[in-house]
RNA sequence: GCGCCCGUAGCUCAGUUGGAUAGAGUACCUGGCUUCGAACCAGGGUGUCGGGAGUUCGAGUCUCUCCGGGCGCGCCA
């Protein structure tokens, strides 16, 4: 719709341009058309005149007219007015938003859909959250965004792939793994004191006891053994030092465990992951890949990566590290990929999964992180210009925080401490729907307010129910329409799709109307929340259009005709709520 | 100190990428179900768009500068 009257005006600065050759007209810019905010405006606006006002040194109004009278005849539009300061407003026949609606009915599910990305293979990496916990409310924000994201890139036909990358290499995971000994010890029978920088939260336990249950004590040392001459803890003084003592833990659990300590280590591991899995796959979050951190260096993707990179001379060797020269790829400063005691950074990693990422064939990039992570990104985004890969297709998505209030109060939120609210609990309070939707309702740069004591007790003020509200209002017209044993004839009701002409059904029609242009607005600016206000925009329209006329009437062509646009609507709100990985229920 | 993000109605937030008189929800009033679902609808008012300067036909939107809030600046992960 948008585009034909593009063309209509493109056409009209040609012909302008062979009648006046003197006058240098612009026959090659897009004209840009927006949807008219108000009903005066007509349906659509045109800026361009006053747009060529000033290199043309000419009136703006003046310029509207001349466009204006050169226009093709077309049968889109109604009528044409030059208003304000030079707007080119056009009014279109309502015959075009009937076709709309046939559209819809007949593409259903397809509608709103195109294949305007040509398949281009896009890797999209969100979630990611490092396996020592549960996913909390946190992480749930950004599992909403990319699971939404993703459907809305699918739905323009980009070739999506979806992948966590697991960091199941590192020393987050070795605190966890002795965490998880230190609680199987207590199983044993075993008492000390729990280090303070280990994983304290409940769900330890259970590892544990499921490991104690299988193994019995096979893995048991007397506690006096692995605390004996170590690295004092802290107090609440400050004294001692949290982080030497977990790590001689770890270390004394190495020596005294020998290979068995890998036992331990993949169970808390398996256990996590696979509570992270379930959670997510309850969430209605899906992903090709479960990428491991650690098969880069079984694989040796971290060496290869640190090759490519001396063979191009971006390394240097200093002070006994390799490191990256970053600050020439727009980075602040240079960065250490090889430790002077010979270990790989995370950095390193991260390198090289990016570089595994064009390897496996993606033209696009995207992470989605925290915003925490924005000056991580930018030696990232270094490194891969470094790697001579375009770094205009490596997009990072940085996604505000969430903070979470029961009430007016804020709850900290600590994987390390266990205190915190996880994304099951939360979901378990207010429903896989109402958070799918209330996590993706604001711009990912604006922090999200989660109050769990408005969600849970006044869930009615959700949006997502308004919006499901219309699609059961639907639903269960047409079951009242076949309880009275009427038919619904489509063609006779697409046929009289100009008998609905009371100033209710306008802004539904539009709405239909704008839905495709929509999706592929939220898909270039990766703003899923575009969708949801739309929705809500929709639901709004049919709920008004709902309260003002009757549907079932007794004349038979207007109730078909009521039926074809009410029907329409039910389509587009099951689309669109199915890319946001919310429910369309028939009844609620 | 440097970098990124935010600041819009009492509260929570949108704002079509620079357009016309800045909009929703919520809260507060008032109406609307003996007929398709009242989890709904209609009506009622609220703004120095954090302050200031600049760019131009035109600024909530772009630039600069202050103020306030959040986050980040390791041979941690």
């Amino acid at each position: 719709m948008k585009q034909q009257l593009q063309h209509l005006i493109q056409q009209a600065m040609q012909s302008l341009a062979r009648a006046e050759p003197s006058t240098a007209w612009p026959v090659d810019i897009e004209p840009q058309l927006e949807w008219a905010r108000q009903l005066e405006h007509g349906d659509f606006a045109c800026n361009i005149a006053m747009l060529l006002a000033k290199p043309l040194s000419r009136n703006p109004r003046e310029l509207a007219s001349l466009i204006v009278a050169a226009l093709p005849a077309s049968e889109l539009i109604a009528k044409v007015e030059i208003a304000g300061p030079g707007f080119i407003n056009f009014y279109l026949n309502d015959a075009a938003f009937h076709v709309v609606v046939t559209e819809v009915l007949q593409q259903a599910e397809g509608f709103g859909t195109s294949d305007k990305a040509k398949a281009q293979r896009v890797l999209l990496e969100f979630g990611s959250a490092n396996p020592t916990g549960p996913l909390h409310v946190g992480h749930g924000r950004h599992v909403a965004y990319g699971a939404s994201l993703a459907n809305i890139l699918k739905a323009v036909g980009y070739d999506v792939h979806s992948e966590y990358y697991v960091n199941d290499a590192g020393r987050q995971m070795d605190i966890l793994a002795a965490s998880v000994w230190l609680r199987y010890l207590e199983c044993c029978g075993e008492s000390f004191v729990f280090p303070r920088n280990g994983y304290k939260g409940d769900y330890i336990r259970p590892i544990a006891d499921t490991l104690f249950q299988q193994y019995g004590d096979r893995y048991q040392c007397a506690a006096t053994k692995i605390f004996a001459d170590i690295i004092v803890d802290e107090d609440d003084d400050g004294h001692g030092d949290k982080e030497a003592h977990i790590d001689a833990i770890i270390a004394r659990a190495k020596l005294l465990l020998g290979a068995d300590y890998a036992i331990i280590f993949d169970a808390a591991l398996a256990s996590i992951l696979a509570d992270i899995k379930s959670d997510l796959t309850e969430f209605g979050v899906h992903y090709q890949q479960w990428f491991s951190e650690k098969t880069l260096t079984t694989h040796g993707a971290i060496a290869h990566c640190i090759e490519v990179l001396r063979a191009q001379g971006h390394v240097y060797e200093q002070q006994g590290a390799l490191w990256f020269k970053a600050s020439a790829f727009g980075d602040e400063k240079d960065r250490v990929l090889v430790r002077e005691n010979g270990a790989s950074t995370y950095f390193a990693s991260d390198v090289a999964y990016h570089l595994s990422k064009y390897e496996r064939g993606f033209e696009k990039v995207i992470d989605i992180l925290g915003a925490d992570h924005h000056g991580y990104a930018a030696r990232v985004k270094a490194s891969i210009a470094a790697l001579g890969k375009d770094k205009d297709q490596f997009i990072v998505l940085l996604q505000q925080f969430v903070s979470l209030y029961r009430g007016k109060t804020k709850v900290q939120m600590s994987t390390r401490s266990g205190s915190f609210v996880t994304l099951r609990e939360l979901r378990q309070e207010v429903g896989n729907d109402a958070a799918r939707l209330f996590y993706i309702l604001r711009k990912r740069e604006q922090h999200l307010d989660f109050d769990l004591e408005l969600a849970a007790s006044r869930s009615n003020e959700n949006p997502v129910y308004y919006i499901q509200y219309a699609h059961a209002r639907v639903c269960s017209v047409m079951r009242q329409c076949a309880e009275r044993g009427l038919a619904w004839d489509q063609i006779n009701g697409i046929a009289h799709l100009p008998a609905l002409n009371t100033i209710n059904c306008k802004p539904v029609f539009t709405l239909l109307a704008r839905y495709p242009e929509m999706i592929e607005l939220a898909a270039a600016s990766y703003e899923p929340h575009l969708l949801a206000h739309y929705l809500r925009d929709l639901a709004n329209a049919f709920h008004t259009y709902y309260n003002a006329n009757t549907i079932l009437v007794d004349q038979r062509s207007l109730r078909d005709a009521n039926l074809c646009l009410i029907n329409a609507v039910r389509q587009v709100i099951q689309n669109g709520l199915g890319l946001l990985g919310v429910s369309a229920p028939e009844q609620m």
